[in-house]
DNA sequence: TGGCAAATTGCATCCGGATGCAAAATTAGG
DNA sequence: CCTAATTTTGCATCCGGATGCAATTTGCCA
């Protein structure tokens, strides 16, 4: 089999027709007479010929491809329901073009990358520098931001309610005769993990509690399950662990039953944040904030689809409400 | 700001030079003199020029695009290690053009798309047609399946000894004095699924032991809970439980200790695969076997980029050893 | 059946860069 | 200092479709 890629040109050749005539038969807008259509659909069948989408872009303007930037915890992958984006976006005869940042790092080079290839639009949840959403703004590429905050007034963001949220595990464990806690941090340059903390102590506060005693878990199932161990000695004083995600509750919760063997809620009561596929194992039944991930990235994709189509739309926030999730570790 | 995209022509226009010194300045086989460069990039850099992907693919007949297709599990999203692909191929300044198939489609629908961008390869973890697969051979686009098998001679295979490593799990429970047990099926369709059964019968007739119960879990966390439970009265007859991945195996454990007060390994040791996040968690334990998916998928990238350089190499088929990982779940 | 509007089709050009070829400029050698 | 070899640069064209415009055909109504 010699077969090349074939072209509008072939197919044309074949049918003989023009080029033009084919490219008209193969786009929405365009229109032929029912024969020619008929024609040019055999040579077209015959060769196998699809449109060449780069070749189409070119022209048209737009990729119909969506540049999507995410972050992957150290050895475990970021819990994006992907499916929930690519989903939504195949509906749409968009294509995904995904990056992968470093935890820590921006997705300044990941930008970048996206834009060589014009991509229509960005839905990012990794942090990136103001230069770079510059970038994007001045290259008219619309840019959603999830879980991540920049003080641009060109750029959409859907977040879920952090701050509030957190604040709401603080009352409702107060309210079931909690005082002394401990609040697991996530990384300092993290906003997400950096609002759940403010809205804990907020609620804290409002709730007359005391201070919580804070450490740094830096997201990680070690991170928990050290701070636990680190906490041993004076975990008769604490009376719950709120953790800034699951991973980290979890490692907490395997150091305090498995090595130190207390019991919780007994002992001690647990939140985590996130619902993450482990919160619901018989051995945690972890008490959590579950944020509408999925929601949330669909409304993103939905936001970017939009200002692609009307690039002159103010520019929206969406917060979406978290939902809690009481299971056995904290009841209230 | 009334910045619209610039091109080359821009950039040519403001240094006072033609469109094709700019391309040979941006293009690693072009040459220019020392002035002409530094001309070209210092007006470059004031229109933050750089060159469009796409016209450049267009020309070049190459995308520099590797389409991938994977599978994402009901609501748990395919533990692929994306980092691993997309970091290889950022090295080589690939991009990712992602697609995810439904878990027991073909990935049919995905290729088209991939091929319509021109993907200079694919790289796919989830069942294709054959038809899907002569079009790819067809257009002359390298293909990679992951963890799956194809007749085809044009196919590049990168796998994981998923036969043998089921067979040896026989041998090393037999060894151990276990002599009943039931193994939990992945769904039918499953190519690694049917493998990893046969392994593991084999297993069992070479070691001496009978013929294992079977039931059908679908990969699923319910499917393993409620086998373990449909088996309660007759739990006391088996001395292992051995699932076709780690997920089932979760389940069935759930269900056993959790709702059955059963011990483990005490009543009934439990052998899992793929070394998911969730089995080395200490209610759990599980023993499983590791493939390395990491670097399976390395590879996978390798052999597909190799295969762009060079086409007309003989397929390769790669099979990589997995890893048994013995934890507390059962031991021999 | 003539005449005009509407639909069909093809031609030419554009999208943004890459590149073969030839003209112009530089360098080297005698 | 002049010619030949070499490098630098620009022109023209190509990659594969989309589309405005004009030419052609078809259809409709009087």
């Amino acid at each position: 089999m010699t077969s090349r890629r074939h072209t509008s040109y072939d197919v044309a050749k074949l049918a003989g027709v023009s080029q033009s005539a084919v490219s008209r038969v193969f786009s929405p807008s365009g229109s032929a007479s029912p024969e020619m259509r008929d024609k040019i659909l055999r040579a077209a069948k015959k060769l196998n010929y699809k449109p060449n989408a780069i070749a189409q872009s070119l022209s048209y303007g737009r990729t119909r491809i969506i540049g999507m930037i995410i972050t992957h915890f150290s050895n475990q992958i970021y819990p994006v329901p992907l499916n929930a984006v690519t989903g939504n976006l195949m509906e749409s005869g968009e294509s995904v073009l995904l990056q992968i940042a470093e935890p820590g790092a921006l997705g300044d080079d990941a930008v970048q990358r996206l834009l060589r290839y014009r991509v229509d639009a960005i839905v990012c949840t990794s942090d990136l520098s103001k230069q770079a959403i510059a970038h994007c703004i001045a290259e008219k590429v619309p840019i959603v931001l999830v879980n991540r905050k920049s003080s641009s007034p060109h750029v959409d963001h859907v977040v879920s309610d952090n701050f509030e949220s957190s604040q709401r595990v603080a009352l409702g464990l107060a309210s079931s005769g909690v005082v002394k806690t401990l609040f697991l941090k996530g990384p300092e340059s993290n906003w997400v993990a950096q609002l759940r903390y403010k809205g804990y102590q907020k609620g804290c506060r409002e709730a007359g509690m005391p201070r919580p005693l804070t450490a740094d878990g830096q997201f990680t199932y070690e991170g928990g399950y050290e701070t636990a161990m680190k906490y041993s000695d004076r975990i008769g004083e604490i009376d719950a662990i709120v953790s800034a995600n699951d991973t980290m509750a979890i490692g907490a919760i395997d150091a305090l039953v498995y090595e130190m063997g207390l019991s919780i809620p007994g002992d001690v009561r647990i939140v985590g944040h996130n619902d993450s596929p482990e919160a619901r194992l018989k051995p945690y039944q972890l008490t959590t904030i579950r944020q509408p991930m999925d929601a949330m990235l669909k409304k993103a994709t939905e936001l970017a689809l939009q200002r692609i189509e009307n690039p002159d739309l103010p520019s929206t926030d969406i917060i979406m409400a978290s939902e809690l999730v009481l299971r056995k570790s904290a009841v209230w």
